[in-house]
DNA sequence: GAACTGCCATACGCCACCGTACGGGACGTC
DNA sequence: GACGTCCCGTACGGTGGCGTATGGCAGTTC
């Protein structure tokens, strides 16, 4: 490792040295919260880690607090991202005509969209965080507004939309928590796809 | 010299009745694994730590490591208390005669119940735990056939009635982590009865 | 009343992570 | 080719939790 000699770091001059960062010589705060955001998905707020995320990207701390403060506003900066997507996403949803159609697509989406795609579920855990708490809010919000408007163009009077769109919400926090926790439980295979119709049936357009 | 107890301490069922706790009296390991469920029930999985039980016990790790091996012994005595109080439950429920009371008893309380009621959606979280993983599987999957076989009695074929009761589960864990994450998003006070009565149109008598 | 045992206190080492201090290399600028 | 700025490496100290080692007291037992 190292003695408790002060001076002279000597490094092997001759060593290849920089496999880990292929490219990119400097990493930019961008790649930090995009990072942030991918460990995120993939281990919750706890895998948002510096040590552990510098290691990953092949660099140190020394790295991470020049461009962050501390490890709350990177994970502000992971959240800021993950709200520009999820207008994104509101935008596109926006851009298909029918509303039935667009009702249909996005419920199909939330229910089997890949496993870490939207972090809503990983949020809700950590709500807590004062960080992640009114971000969270705030985005879950203006989504179950979008759903609410959209199924009003349905037909559904305000409440009923309100309702309907809580529902789906609900539904998909409670499957994606399934799907992480306990995927046994749910129809595999050939019965996943009877259990999709019966729930976008449940959900979808709603004529009750 | 010592003892050389190196594994578990499994104490004779003929103790003395304990008054909890603070008459200063020794603990118990059913003292331990008791605060570590409601620990569990408070702050998750995190919060079952041993030395902040200890200190809320008012005692030290000294004690703990007298009754338990480790922390995950620990957190498998909690959760068998969680099945025991399970399986109660549903034993409970089987006294209700009428199918279609039982049934709206059941669900209404799923939607009422206090917030840290049923760690349920707590153990999905922490499903990955080697502990919390298998004794979560088991728990709920014989819910889930209790479940099923209620909605049986209700008139369903069983491919509908599983359907239906993990459409339950599924309402069920949305909601109580919504309830835990961001509960402005819920109907509040006069709203709220509505809204538990609509779900309880959604998913109780099933007439499909 | 001595020994034994059940239960606990305390001190210790370890590990993972946070945040700071500081030095130093790379690279453009003059 | 000296210099300043950007970016990173590394050591250090601090915190909070896990598990161990060991001592000790309070009852019980003989």
């Amino acid at each position: 490792m190292r003695n408790g000699v002060p001076s002279e770091r000597v490094q092997s001059d001759d060593e290849p040295e920089r496999p880990a960062r292929p490219g990119r010589r400097t990493l930019s705060r961008e790649d930090w919260a995009r990072a942030a955001l991918e460990a995120m998905r993939g281990g919750g707020l706890g895998a948002v880690a510096v040590e552990p995320l510098a290691e990953s990207l092949g660099t140190t701390k020394g790295s991470f607090y020049w461009h962050f403060k501390d490890r709350d506003s990177l994970i502000q900066a992971a959240l800021e991202r993950w709200v520009a997507e999820s207008e994104e996403l509101m935008a596109a949803a926006e851009r298909i005509e029918d509303p039935v159609e667009r009702g249909r697509r996005l419920t199909e989406y939330a229910f089997t969209a890949p496993s870490g795609a939207d972090i809503t579920t990983t949020l809700l855990i950590h709500a807590e965080h004062p960080v992640v708490g009114p971000i969270l809010e705030q985005v879950t919000r203006r989504r179950l507004e979008f759903g609410a408007r959209l199924t009003e163009e349905l037909g559904l009077p305000a409440d009923a939309a309100y309702r309907h769109a809580l529902t789906a919400l609900t539904m998909t926090v409670g499957i994606a928590l399934i799907r992480r926790g306990a995927p046994q439980l749910l129809p595999q295979g050939e019965d996943k796809d009877a259990y999709v119709r019966y729930i976008l049936e449940l959900l979808g357009p709603p004529m009750r």
